[in-house]
DNA sequence: TCTGTCTGCCCC
DNA sequence: ATTCTGC
DNA sequence: GCAGAATGGGCAGACAGA
């Protein structure tokens, strides 16, 4: 099959919007595509060139990029920037331009340029890339390029991602969503989509029925959802139980002891294999009563001296490729375990939360090292009960607690309210906002590129430098007519560069800047130390910045003055720290 | 060798 | 991570 | 409610260039 008509495919189904019409079209290119060529597809359509757990990697990404274009296109870096500030993204730009191809290439013949350019490395690397992806593009016709930018970018935004490819699946062999379960348990089991459209593709559904949890493949994880209150995540399960809410990374971790030499891996919430990253967790793993097992659990470092946790910007020091063994003397982790996926060659996802957590104890009897255990679980009748135990967990500097109905399965893939999640805010109240200033505006990508606007710069006023600083930049909580309406304000009020009053990182220089004088209420879970952003930054301490920001609305009543200060903020730091 | 910039289906 | 939107 | 697509702070890694 040709990449164009690849191409042609990916550029009809973005001018759909109904998913069964796109699911249905998808369907037919990949019945149309010979096995090999559906395993690509399915990755190239993710923006991948392999599973997520093989990882895809360019190291080339949209500055390199605009380069690369602009060179090709003979334009200079900042016409095209100007350019990329109205459209939607590279791919679009280049699209839009013409030009004859030189080569007629098939889709297996981009793929293996596309791996060409993945293993280039080491000095002079950035030039070769660009060079690689200049031929490939100038080879190519325009929509082709179009798509092969979006890969490179790791996006093709074309209104469908593997769920939809799942369905595709079963319209292609079947002309309905009959299969959909069957393939959508597969792929739960093994996220590998290429190799589910292969297997069904060559030794049909009945090869797909068979697929169950492989040790040393990453079963898709489920997730929880979020209420506000106690009494709101009560109400909805009635009884059930509780368990802490760790801040620092998930790790699915698989272990097959009947090996000659024994397999311990951990794959990180997105499937992504982090095996070399925890030498330190590989025994303690290896003390588990099993012979082969999949479980999960939340690892976060601890200090050695005093045995407190540490904040996760400490315990993501640990997400490395050098320097391994002298972090884990430094920062040791722990690993809480708070599911069991597979046992000795028998899958528990359809067992119950109640059964699967007496399996689990099961093999933490003999465990004598502290470094992995079973985390701890209450049970819950009462919504006040729910609230003394997230209150004595954020007592002990937790992030929050997570809820569970004792009744329920497994969901791989899945986000459901079968787990709830209660996270603590900045003080521990929902209307607790912070008011902020508008200082700037970015353009946006995609849909936010034709609003014109994508995010903005918002600060606080520190009257001691009787200047401006920044907090947080804001990209989520307004509607898109919301979005359009914050644009307009702010081009009434924009000016021609950075006020005098602005105390503010180059890297965080917004594309447009306003007059300081829009007031919002922003939410956020926590106020961090920030190498980046100003707020009551001194010589002596980096400045604050706010984790996960969103804005709750606006603040038409104050003045930019009267926001929230420095000083409060510097409080509100301090007050988080004692609990 | 040091520093700044860009990148990451990154981690959250 | 959070949030919004079309289906 | 699902699936997808917008967006955040901040870390280490990989290079380029001084």
């Amino acid at each position: 099959m040709k990449f164009l008509e690849l191409a042609k495919t990916f550029d009809e189904l973005e001018a759909i919007s109904g998913r069964t019409e796109i699911t249905k079209k998808l369907a037919h290119l990949l019945k149309t595509a010979s096995w090999q060529e559906a395993a690509i597809i399915c990755y190239i359509s993710l923006g991948e060139l392999r599973p997520p757990y093989e990882g895809t990697q360019f190291n080339l990404a949209e500055k390199s990029l605009i380069k690369v274009v602009s060179d090709l296109l003979g334009y200079t870096q900042e016409e095209i920037k100007k350019e990329l500030a109205k459209i939607s993204d590279l791919g679009q730009l280049i699209g839009n331009y013409n030009w004859h191809p030189k080569e007629d290439l098939s889709i297996i013949d981009v793929y293996k340029e596309l791996e060409t350019l993945e293993n280039i490395s080491g000095g002079k690397s950035q030039e070769e890339k660009a060079a690689v992806v200049k031929k490939l593009l100038k080879d190519l016709d325009p929509i082709s390029a179009k798509y092969v930018l979006r890969i490179i970018l790791g996006k093709i935004r074309i209104g469908f991602s593997d769920m939809t490819i799942i369905d595709a699946l079963s319209w292609m062999q079947e002309g309905d969503k009959s299969l959909r379960h069957k393939l959508e348990d597969a792929y739960n089991r093994c996220a590998d989509i290429g190799y589910i459209a292969k297997i069904l593709k060559k030794d049909g559904i009945e090869a797909i029925e068979k697929m169950g949890c492989i040790v040393g493949i990453p079963i898709r994880p489920a997730a929880a959802e979020r209420l506000p209150t106690a009494e709101a995540i009560v109400e909805k399960l009635g009884d059930c139980i509780a368990q802490p809410k760790l801040d620092g990374f998930r790790l699915q971790i698989h272990v097959d002891k009947t090996k000659s030499k024994p397999m311990v891996k951990f794959f990180s919430r997105n499937l992504k294999d982090m095996s070399d990253m925890f030498p330190d967790l590989v025994d303690a793993v290896l003390q588990l009563n099993v012979e082969t097992l999949i479980c999960e659990g939340e690892a976060v470092a601890y200090d050695p001296n005093t045995g407190q946790f540490e904040p996760f910007q400490i315990t993501v020091k640990r997400k490395r490729k050098h320097d391994i063994e002298e972090m884990a003397v430094d920062l040791p982790l722990k690993v809480f375990i708070f599911d069991l996926l597979y046992l000795n060659g028998r899958e528990y996802l359809a067992d119950t939360h109640e059964e699967r957590r007496t399996k689990l104890l099961s093999i933490f009897k003999s465990v004598k090292d502290d470094k992995i255990q079973a985390i701890d679980e209450v049970k819950i009748k009462t919504g006040q009960q729910l609230l003394d135990y997230f209150n004595s967990m954020i007592g002990q500097g937790l992030e929050g607690v997570v809820v569970k109905r004792p009744d329920a399965i497994y969901t791989p893939g899945k986000r459901n309210f079968n787990w709830i999640k209660l996270k603590r805010q900045e003080k521990g109240h929902l209307e607790d906002t912070l008011d902020c200033v508008v200082l700037g505006y970015y353009y946006g990508k995609g849909k936010r590129a034709s609003f014109g606007i994508g995010a903005f710069l918002v600060g606080i006023y520190n009257d001691r430098q009787d200047a401006f600083e920044t907090v947080a930049k804001i990209g989520t909580g307004l509607k898109d007519q919301e979005w359009k309406e914050l644009k307009k304000k702010c081009d009434s009020i924009s000016i021609g560069k950075r006020p005098h009053n602005v105390e503010c990182s180059k890297e965080l220089y917004p594309d447009v800047w306003v007059n300081p004088e829009i007031v919002c209420q922003i939410r956020a879970d926590e106020i961090t130390r920030s190498p980046l952003h100003t707020a009551d930054k001194t010589e002596k301490h980096l400045g604050l910045a706010l984790r996960f920001p969103r804005i709750m609305g606006y603040r038409s009543d104050k003045s930019a003055f009267d926001a929230t200060t420095a000083k409060e903020l510097t409080r509100l730091f301090e007050d988080q720290k004692k609990k």
